[in-house]
DNA sequence: ACAATGATTGTTTTA
DNA sequence: TAAAACAATCATTGT
């Protein structure tokens, strides 16, 4: 049982990051560089071997992914679809080191006090800023009286 | 590490 | 030397 070369984590910290076309998606060292041959490595399987099972998440990957398919018929290229996904969990890094930024801050200072918590990321815009329409009370009374003639307008336009 | 998957692409083999 | 075939790589979670 040998244990992971630091392979993966790295390449999961640093290269999960990239879009896709920037990984190095198969590029792989030669074989022959290894001192194998190809031939000489695919002998070495065992195709009567069983596969492992599946784990759960696999199992959910496979209806996921005949799912995601049929609702997603024309969807080649996955870079285009994880775009906006990248875009909102780039947002959700930079709003959490500057939410890190204040916690340290905080802690240097001292810790009475601290409870700011929070202002919910959402991920439609940075439109965040509050929309709060000022009305007078003129405004607050005759707004749904207008609405209210105004939809009736509408429905009896179908009588 | 390795199960499934598919696009991608370097490497090897074959013509 | 070109095209074809092959294999590594990525991401994902759970074991």
């Amino acid at each position: 049982m040998k244990t992971a070369k630091g392979k993966d984590k790295a390449k999961n910290t640093k290269e999960a990051l990239k879009p896709v076309d920037d990984r190095k998606v198969g590029k792989r060292k030669a074989p022959a560089e290894k001192g194998e041959t190809r031939k000489e490595k695919k002998a070495k399987k065992d195709p009567n071997k069983p596969k492992r099972a599946s784990s759960a998440f696999f199992v959910f990957l496979e209806d996921f992914r005949i799912t995601f398919k049929k609702d997603n018929p024309n969807v080649k290229a996955v870079s285009a679809e994880k775009a906006p996904y990248e875009e909102k969990a780039a947002k959700r890094k930079a709003e959490y080191e500057k939410l890190m930024d204040a916690y340290n801050k905080n802690l240097e200072e001292g810790s009475d006090e601290s409870e700011k918590s929070r202002s919910e990321v959402n991920d439609e815009d940075e439109a965040s800023e509050e929309v709060t329409i000022p009305i007078n009370n003129a405004e607050f009374c005759t707004l749904p009286i207008v609405f209210c003639l105004l939809s009736y307008r509408f429905l009896k336009s179908f009588a």
